[in-house]
DNA sequence: GTGAAAGCGCTAACAG
DNA sequence: CTGTTAGCGCTTTCAC
């Protein structure tokens, strides 16, 4: 009576039962997939029939308190509004509603007590299992899922301990695509600019790198490397600036992801300078637009629908198995060859030319 | 015993309340924000010490199951990988958790299938309330939570019936502002690529230019307005090509959306056709990125983060005041001058003239 | 201020 | 095959 503004007077399978002169329970039988077939079709039409005419569903807060199954996964991811993860949350979400899941999202912008917080709701909402794309190299929530025995997977990023399956793409690999490109374009002084270093990716493109220089005998100063502190254009453009005074000598940059690399456009720009000209820079991940960018950004293409499917995938499997199967997935990047990598200037090799 | 793989034997507030020594309602009344100032001080510390140690979580389940309110919100948007919907969606969990409540999202891809199943489920897992960014112009899910009475509202774009509240913005006077830029420029033959017109956004977006077309007394023939069948780039290229074969006169293009105009680009490069020189081009939304296009694209920015926060806040005061405020919410958008719209070529607005 | 008791809507033994 | 019964974990009158 008082509450004429809420939503209208819930049907409960009693009121269907009623209706179709049965006992609640047969209509819980009919209406649930796994025991239809106990019900005989006569019945069973009829139950329809009434649960139809009175618009009945089933309240599924009911029947997960009743069977400790909640069907919902949930999902913490660090940025909603970046290009990375939009992709991967569809993926998640189309095996989920596939098998009859639901996903609660909770975007945290990095921020520990939003974490802390998103955690407790999933927890408290009894979530089946638990999608996180927010992992630091030391995490807490992971640790704290871990302990509660509940399943839990990973992507994109991955924490250290390799105690929790995760889906990730290969970033060593990644980054080491882009400067075997970059050398075979004669580049000899290649710079990085790195991710936050508490963060997988971050650390694995920059440990790439090194790699990968490393491996072709190339430059590798300390100066070649500077850490954004943070995948922003902003931080980008702040960190190029940065590289370049430390090391004028260096004719192309291998940014850590494509925010980065659209900073350090900016950069080159503020500086006078042409890409790919006078610097080639290079991206990672492939985000929309950037092959509209002039010049279209060369970058590297990570598998974001295979990862958030493999990830659902992987957790159903968890949680309707039990299968604790530990193997993280890892995931093949992919060059992209557009326009802002060229080979450098004969005068800039030149003059490097008998310093090493 | 069996189930040893799945999540831990949950801590009940009767093996609290057997720990504390207490009535296991007590600390349901501990435990809870507005009940806790009915139980002594004491006996309150020892039972959230008892809770504390024994890692007690509140079931939001069984809770919602009694209370009838879930604190769970359901958010249905068409696309979650376009660049508009992502800042709503952050502005709108922002407002819901300061609050207390949960989003459960669902993307639909524009899939009536989709939208239908995402529905359903919002319904069974007893949402409190419903925020709509996919609504047609004619919309069925509208009607039937309409029916069932519960709280809804509609962000970004909305349907035609006026019965349920949305925060929009004002696509009509949002065009004007556009078509008056242009005119400012010097354009008299302005052409436009307009959205899906079952969708409030894209035919206020025509309804828009043609009025404003109108007022200026500038040229509107049919043939000056070509309606791309999706919000994409490709339709956008589509129908640049279509509306510049139809009427090759036409010194400027106002398109619909972003992604529009970037199909305009396309279509512009593909003519060999210089934008701003030969053709200026606008688009709609400020998408990220568009700045660093080449040109820098000329648009109208919508308070995305605005439209969410005040959709939230409604449909919350909706909730918990009852109150039916059918007062819809209209933002003002604003233009965003960058360079790819310039004014026409002296030659062009020559061969045009007198034939009016 | 705290305990007792009832019940939200559902599922799942167990009977028959 | 269908009915009976007993809760899932919580909140909330109603007593004391």
């Amino acid at each position: 009576m008082k509450r004429s503004g809420r939503g209208r007077q819930q049907v409960t399978v009693r009121e269907v039962a009623r209706a179709a002169g049965v006992h609640f329970s047969t209509v819980s039988r009919v209406m649930n997939p796994r025991t239809r077939e106990q019900i005989t079709d006569n019945v069973a039409k009829r139950v329809l029939r009434a649960a139809e005419r009175l618009g009945y569903r089933t309240n599924a807060l009911a029947a997960s308190l009743r069977t400790r199954r909640s069907r919902v996964i949930g999902i913490i991811v660090p940025y909603i509004d970046s290009p990375i993860y939009p992709p991967i949350l569809l993926a998640i979400e189309e095996v989920l509603n596939e098998r009859g899941y639901v996903a609660i999202i909770c975007n945290t912008q990095n921020d520990p007590a939003r974490e802390e917080r998103a955690l407790a709701e999933m927890m408290a909402r009894q979530v089946d299992g638990l999608i996180l794309g927010s992992a630091t190299r030391h995490d807490p929530i992971v640790k704290a899922w871990a302990r509660r025995g509940a399943p839990l997977v990973m992507v994109n990023r991955t924490d250290q301990t390799g105690e929790t399956p995760s889906v990730v793409t290969d970033d060593v690999f990644g980054i080491r695509l882009v400067v075997d490109h970059l050398a075979e374009l004669g580049h000899k002084t290649i710079g990085h600019i790195a991710g936050p270093q508490q963060l997988s990716t971050g650390s694995a493109r920059s440990e790439g790198f090194r790699q990968a220089v490393a491996r072709l005998g190339l430059r590798a100063a300390a100066q070649t490397v500077v850490i954004a502190e943070d995948f922003t254009r902003e931080a980008g453009r702040r960190a190029c600036h940065k590289l370049l005074n430390q090391f004028p000598q260096t004719t192309a940059i291998a940014a850590a992801n494509d925010l980065l690399a659209i900073g350090c456009y900016e950069a080159l720009h503020e500086r006078g300078l042409a890409c790919p000209k006078d610097i080639s820079v290079t991206g990672y991940n492939d985000s929309p637009f950037v092959d509209l960018l002039t010049p279209p950004l060369t970058t590297v293409r990570i598998p974001q629908r295979e990862i958030g499917s493999r990830a659902a995938r992987m957790l159903l499997q968890r949680i309707e198995e039990g299968s604790a199967a530990n193997a993280d997935v890892v995931l093949r990047p992919q060059l992209v060859v557009r326009q802002s990598a060229a080979a450098p200037r004969i005068a800039d090799l030149l003059s490097h030319a008998g310093k090493d």
